[in-house]
DNA sequence: CCGCATGATGTAATCGATTACATCCACTTT
DNA sequence: AAAGTGGATGTAATCGATTACATCATGCGG
C-alpha cells in the first residue's frame, strides 16, 4: 500500500508545472498527493469517471469502474477532502459541543460517538465550551462557516444562547442533535435518560428498603436534568406515601466538593436522614467521605445512593448503588440519528434510553 | 466486577418515541453564506485587498484595513474553510491519536491541547484508535490526505508501525508530536514527564519513612512507561541502600483489574511487603480495596503508593499518597510545540515536565 | 525632469473534486 | 430508414479564498 515509489511508465510529463516554492524548504521528497487527474489518465476514463466510480459506481460500466479501481489502488488515490468540501458544501464533520471535556462523564459518551461517525465515514471535532462565551462565539461562527455538516450539543442550549433566550445565533440551518440535556424550546431531535423515572425509582428503592427520611442532594437549580430528578424524587416520595420535607433537599451542584459540603451540612443536623440521594456520582462520594472521616457508617447508619455510575462508583468504598446511564449507547444513538438527519433521513423527536438500578453497598435498610 | 447486582428497569419502553422530526428543514431563507466578495464589494475594495487585510495586516493601508475590518463585522464574514484550505493546503486542524478516549486519563490532557489549539486558531479533531489496525489505517490515510496540518500522538508509536518496527506509512510528512508516550525511533519532539525521576522519588520517599520491603506493581512489561518507571524503583532502592528483590515484582498492565489482582497476590503470601509502589492510581485503588476487604489496613498494615494523581486519587479511602502529571500542562505544551512546528519555528527535541509527589494518607511509616 | 524604488491595490490563475450539460453510440420503435 | 431512447462518457463551469504578477501612484536621487 505504501510502497510509492515513482511510477511513470509513459513518457509524457504527467508533471507539467514546474512546483516553484518561495521558501528555502530544501526537504527531501515533496511527495505531491496524487490528484483525481492522475487517476484518471491511468485509468484512460476522464475525471468525471472517476468521480462517478466512487460516488455512484451504478452510473459506470462494470469495465471502466474496474479500470478506476485499479488506478485508485495503484496510486493510492485519497479525494482531496478541501476540494470536495468546497464544490459539494459538506464536510464529512461534525461538531460535538460540550462544557468540560474533562469531565469524566463525557468521556465515555464521546467514544460512543466517534465510533459510530467513523464508521459512517464522518469525523468528530470537540468544542470544550469551558464556560466561555467568547469559545461559544466562535465555534457558532465556525459552525455558521460551514466547517461542519452539524452538530451534537450536551451543553444544554443552542449556540449564543446562554443567556437570553433568544439568542442570536440560532439559525445555524445545520442538523442538530442534544444529547443528555435537553434543550428545551428547540426544534431538534433530544437523546437523553429518562431521569425523573430513574429518580423516582431510586426513590422508591430506598423507601421499600424501610428508610423513612430520605434526604436529596440536588443539581444546579436552573438545570434542566436537576429539575427531572427533583421530580423524580417527589414522585417516589408520592409514590411511597412519604411527606416532603423541604429540608432534607441540600443543594449541590453534581461536583465532589458540593457533595463534601452536603456532608457537613448533614453533619451538622441534630436530626439526620437515614438515607441520602445524591444526584451524581461525585457529590455521594464527596458525601460518603465526609461522613466515614466523622465516623458515621455508610450504609450502617445512613445509606447514600449516587447517579450516573460513573467508573469509581464500583471501587469506592462502600461500592456506591447508584442509576447507571448508559454513556456509549447514548453517544452512538445520538450520532447515528444526527447522520440520519444528515443524511435526509426521518428521525424520532426524542429517544429515552433506558437506565438501570444498579445496587451494591452504600446502601442497606435503616436499622 | 464483582459487587454489581444488575437489577432489570421496570416496564418503561427501550425508546420512547414522541413524535418525528422531518428530516427536511423547510426553512424559511436559505441564508446564503457570506462570500469575500460581498466584503470587497461593501468595503469598496478588490477581494485581494480583503485577503490581505485579514493575513497580512501591514501589507493595506490603514484606511483600506478600516473599511474591510468595518464591512466584515457588518456582514459577519467568516472564510470558507475550504475554499482557504484548498487553495493554501492548509487545513488548521490538528489531529491527537489515542488508545482510548474513554480513559480518565487522556480527558484533562486533550482539555489542555484543545484550549491552546483553539487559541492558535486551530480545530482538533480526536482519533480513538481502540486497539484496531483499521481504524488506525484509516486515519494514517485520513491524514496522508492533509486532512490535518499536524498530529499530537498519545499511543507511543507511529501509524502503521503497530506490529512491526518498520511501517509504511511513517512518512506522513507533516509535523508530528509525541506526547507522554516517548516514541523510540522517531525524530519527533518528544512531551513527557520524566518517568524514571519520578519512580524513583517515590521509591526515595518510601524508603526514606523507614520501608525496607518495597513491592512494585508494574505496567505492561514492553510499554516504555513502564521500563522508565521501572528503573527508577530500582535507581531509588539503590540510592537507599535497599537490596532489589524480584519477588517484590508484581506484574500489572495499568488497570484497575490488575491491581485487584496483585492485591490478592499479595494477600496470598506468607511474607508481605510493607509498603506498594503501584504504577498507576487506578491500580493502587485496586489494591487498596483488596487489602482493605480482607482485613488489611492501608496504611497501619501495608502503605500503599500510586501514580498519576488522577480525580479519584484525592477521594480514595484512604486518599492516595502518589506522583502528580501536569496534564493539562502536558496538553498545553504539546499543542504549543505542534504549533511551533507548524508554523516553522524551531521546537526543542524533548520536554519533561516536573512532577510533584502528593503525600495523602495511603502511605505512612512501617509499624 | 527622468528613472527607479516602494507600497498599495487590482486582475486573474489556481487549488482539486463535483456535476450540469453536451455528445456519442448502439439499439429500438414506427 | 428516420427518429427516438437511454446509457456511458467527456467537457467545462463551478465552489470561494489565496497569491503571483501586473499596474499604478508617489517620492526620491541624480
Amino acid at each position: 500500500m505504501g510502497a510509492s515509489v515513482k511510477q511513470g511508465p509513459e513518457g509524457q510529463g504527467i508533471m507539467d508545472e514546474v512546483g516553484r516554492t518561495g521558501a528555502a524548504q530544501a526537504d527531501d521528497a515533496p511527495a505531491r498527493a496524487v490528484r483525481i487527474q492522475d487517476v484518471a489518465r491511468l485509468a484512460e476514463v476522464s475525471t468525471a469517471t472517476v468521480s462517478r466510480a466512487l460516488a455512484t459506481p451504478e452510473r459506470v460500466s462494470v469495465e471502466a469502474r474496474a479500470r478506476v479501481l485499479e488506478a485508485i489502488a495503484r496510486t493510492g488515490y485519497v479525494p482531496n477532502p478541501a476540494a470536495r468540501s468546497l464544490r459539494s458544501q459538506k464536510t464529512y464533520m461534525v461538531l460535538v459541543v460540550l462544557p468540560d471535556l474533562s469531565n469524566t462523564f463525557f468521556s465515555k459518551i464521546l467514544r460512543g460517538i466517534e465510533e459510530t461517525l467513523f464508521e459512517a465515514g464522518y469525523g468528530m471535532i470537540i468544542s470544550d465550551l469551558d464556560g466561555s462565551p467568547e469559545k461559544e462565539a466562535h465555534f457558532a461562527a465556525f459552525t455558521a462557516a460551514g466547517r461542519v455538516d452539524g452538530a451534537i450539543l450536551l451543553n444544554g442550549h443552542l449556540f449564543g444562547q446562554s443567556r437570553d433566550g433568544k439568542g442570536s445565533a440560532a439559525k445555524l440551518n445545520i442538523p442538530l442533535v442534544a444529547l443528555c440535556e435537553a434543550i428545551p424550546d428547540a426544534d431538534i431531535p433530544q437523546i437523553e435518560i429518562d431521569n425523573r423515572a430513574a429518580a423516582r425509582r431510586m426513590t422508591q428503592h430506598l423507601a421499600q428498603l424501610g428508610h423513612r427520611s430520605i434526604a436529596y442532594v440536588s443539581g444546579p437549580a436552573q438545570n434542566v436534568l436537576e429539575r427531572e430528578r427533583f421530580r423524580g424524587y417527589r414522585d417516589g416520595l408520592r409514590a411511597s406515601a412519604l411527606p416532603f420535607d423541604p429540608d432534607l433537599v441540600v443543594s449541590g451542584d453534581y461536583t465532589l466538593e458540593s457533595g463534601v459540603r452536603a456532608g457537613e451540612d448533614l453533619l451538622a443536623r441534630a436530626k439526620r436522614p437515614t438515607a441520602v440521594f445524591c444526584t451524581s456520582d461525585e457529590m455521594a462520594i464527596g458525601l460518603v467521605r465526609t461522613l466515614s472521616s466523622a465516623g458515621v457508617r455508610v450504609p450502617e447508619d445512613i445509606s447514600v445512593a449516587g447517579f450516573d455510575d460513573i467508573e469509581f462508583a464500583a471501587v469506592a468504598q462502600p461500592a456506591l448503588t447508584t442509576i447507571h446511564q448508559p454513556r456509549r449507547e447514548l453517544g452512538q444513538t445520538a450520532a447515528t440519528v444526527l447522520i440520519d438527519l444528515l443524511q435526509g433521513r426521518t428521525t424520532p423527536k426524542r429517544i429515552r434510553l433506558k437506565t438501570d438500578l444498579i445496587t451494591r453497598n452504600s446502601v442497606s435498610s435503616p436499622r
